[in-house]
RNA sequence: GCCAGGGUGGGGUAGUUGGUCAUCCUAGGGGACUGUGGAUCCCCCGACCCGGGUUCGAGUCUCGGCCCUGGCCCCA
C-alpha cells in the first residue's frame, strides 16, 4: 500500500473545517486591518533563497532541476517571495503596502510534534514605511491575529540594537557565537566563553541585558543609543495600545536580515516547538534588486496554532437529509433546491432503497430527515422531522426551511 | 544528522516458555424488514510495517531498513 511522504499529512473533513474556520478568522482580521492578500509561486528560484541564507540551507529545502536545466526551490517560507515579487511589481504601487497571506512551505527536517515538512504559515508584511508606529501596528496585528485563533499566547518584543551596542567592535564571527548562546539560554557556556578571556564586563552587561524587563535599566546597561528615542517611542504605543507583552533584549532571531525591532510568540501544549510566531523590521528588497526598502512583519506557524489549539469539535453545521421515493423523487429534487438555496447543506439519498433503509443512514449524519414520497409530491408539502427531539410536521416548502434556518445556532 | 520509546484489520485492543492461515469492541459494506427502521436480526469486508537470520515452526527471538511519537540539532 502506498503512503504519504514522510511530514505531510492528510485532512478528513472535520479537521479541514477546523484549520478553514481558524485560517479565516486570521484573515479576516488582516483584511480589517487593511492587509490584502496575496499569492505568491509555489516554487522559486533557488537563488531567491540561497541569496542571503547562504548555501548552507540547500540541505533542508526542496531542491529540483526543471526540465529547463534551472534550479528550482519549493519555498520554504514566505517573506523572500514576498519581497521579491514587490520588486518585480509592487514597486509603482502607493506605499506603504500592506499585505498578507496564507500559504503552504516544504522545508526538509525532521518531523516532530508541531513541525512537518508540508506545513502552512500565515503572515503579513507592511512594506515602504519605517516608523515604530508602523512597527507597532505589525505587532498589534499580530496579536489581534493569534487572540481570533482561540489560543493563550505571550509576545515577547526586543530591538537588535541593544546587543548590538554591546557586541560593537566584536568580529562578525564572534557576535554570531556570542548571539547563539544567548538565543539558547546557555549562560554557563557563554561565561566559559568570555570570562576565561578578560571579558568578565561584557559578561555581565549581556546576562543583565538578557533578562531586563525594564526599558529604563535596560538604556543603563547599554548607554545611550541613536535608536533609543526611536525605541523608547515604541514602546511607549504599546504601552498605550494596552496589549499584554514582554520587553525582551534576548531576542536574537539567528537571522542575519533583521534591522531593528523583532518580536516572538510563545504558546503552550506544543512541547519543544512553542515558538508559533516570529516576525520584525528588515530589510531584503534591495537584495533582490530593488531599492532599499524598510519593511516589517510576522509568520505565524499555522500547524502550531492548531496544535495549541488542541482537540475541539469541529463548528457545527445543520444537516437535512431527504429520502424519497421514486414518485416523489422530483418533487425532492425541487424541495433540496430550495435548502441548498436557503444556505442549508442538504444531502439528497442516492441508494433507492426502502424509506425505512433511508431514514436509518440518514439519521447517523444529519439532524433533519425530509421524507418525500407520493403522498408530499402530490400535495406539495415537506414531511419534516427533526431527529434530535423526534418532532415531526408536514409543512409547505418555504416553511420547512424557514424551520431549519430558524434552528441554527449563533 | 544524533538519542529514546514504539509499529497486530479504518480506530481501539488480546495474543502464554516461539506451537492450528490470530481475540474482542467499534467503524465500514451488503441483505431481510415495502412510509418512521435512530430499532431488530443475518451476512460480509479487513491486520501481525518491510526484508534478512535463528528454528521443524516466528505476531512472539535476532539484525537491518522504513514509518510513527517525542527530545537534541536546526529553525531562513
Amino acid at each position: 500500500m502506498l503512503k504519504k511522504p514522510r511530514g505531510t499529512r492528510d485532512f478528513l473533513p472535520d479537521e479541514m473545517e477546523q484549520r478553514r474556520d481558524i485560517e479565516g478568522r486570521m484573515r479576516e482580521t488582516a483584511c480589517r486591518w487593511g492587509y490584502r492578500e496575496i499569492c505568491t509561486p509555489e516554487f522559486e528560484e533557488l537563488e531567491l533563497f540561497t541569496i542571503r541564507s547562504g548555501e548552507g540551507i540547500i540541505g533542508e529545502m526542496y531542491v529540483f532541476e526543471d526540465k529547463g536545466g534551472r534550479m528550482m526551490a519549493l519555498r520554504p517560507e514566505l517573506t523572500a517571495p514576498v519581497l521579491r515579487m514587490y520588486v518585480n511589481e509592487g514597486k509603482t504601487l502607493p506605499k506603504p503596502l500592506r499585505w498578507h497571506y496564507f500559504a503552504d512551505c516544504f522545508r526538509y527536517e525532521r518531523p516532530q510534534k508541531g513541525r512537518y515538512r508540508q506545513f502552512w504559515q500565515f503572515g503579513v508584511e507592511l512594506i515602504g514605511v519605517d516608523s515604530p508606529l508602523a512597527e507597532a501596528e505589525v505587532i498589534l496585528l499580530a496579536e489581534e491575529s493569534l487572540s481570533a485563533a482561540g489560543i493563550s499566547f505571550s509576545i515577547h518584543v526586543g530591538h537588535l540594537a541593544l546587543m548590538r551596542s554591546l557586541l560593537a567592535g566584536l568580529p562578525d564571527e564572534e557576535q554570531k557565537r556570542i548571539r547563539r548562546f544567548l538565543d539558547k539560554k546557555d549562560f554557563n557556556g557563554l561565561y566559559d566563553h568570555l570570562v576565561p578571556a578578560g571579558k568578565a564586563d561584557l559578561f555581565n552587561a549581556l546576562t543583565r541585558l538578557v533578562s531586563c524587563r525594564d526599558l529604563g535599566e535596560v538604556f543603563d546597561i547599554t548607554g545611550d543609543l541613536p535608536e533609543r528615542k526611536r525605541i523608547e517611542e515604541l514602546f511607549m504605543i504599546l504601552d498605550q495600545s494596552g496589549i499584554p507583552y514582554t520587553l525582551d533584549p534576548g531576542i536574537a532571531r539567528g537571522l542575519d536580515y533583521y534591522t531593528g525591532m523583532v518580536f516572538e510568540a510563545f504558546a503552550g501544549n506544543l512541547g519543544a516547538e512553542n515558538q508559533v510566531l516570529g516576525g520584525g523590521t528588515y530589510r531584503l528588497a534591495h537584495l533582490f534588486g530593488g531599492e532599499d526598502t524598510p519593511s516589517c512583519g510576522f509568520a505565524i506557524g499555522f500547524d502550531r496554532v492548531m496544535v495549541s489549539r488542541g482537540e475541539q469539535a469541529p463548528p457545527h453545521r445543520l444537516v437535512a437529509g431527504i429520502a424519497h421515493t421514486p414518485e416523489g423523487r422530483e418533487w425532492a429534487l425541487a424541495v433540496s433546491r430550495d435548502f441548498r438555496a436557503a444556505g442549508i447543506r442538504t444531502e439528497l439519498d442516492l441508494s433507492g432503497r426502502s424509506l425505512g433503509q433511508q431514514l436509518s443512514r440518514i439519521a447517523k449524519s444529519a439532524d433533519y430527515a425530509l421524507i418525500l414520497g407520493q403522498r408530499e409530491s402530490m400535495n406539495r408539502m415537506v414531511t419534516i422531522k427533526d431527529l434530535r427531539s423526534g418532532v415531526q410536521k408536514e409543512l409547505p416548502l418555504t416553511d420547512a426551511v424557514r424551520e431549519v434556518i430558524g434552528s441554527e445556532p449563533r
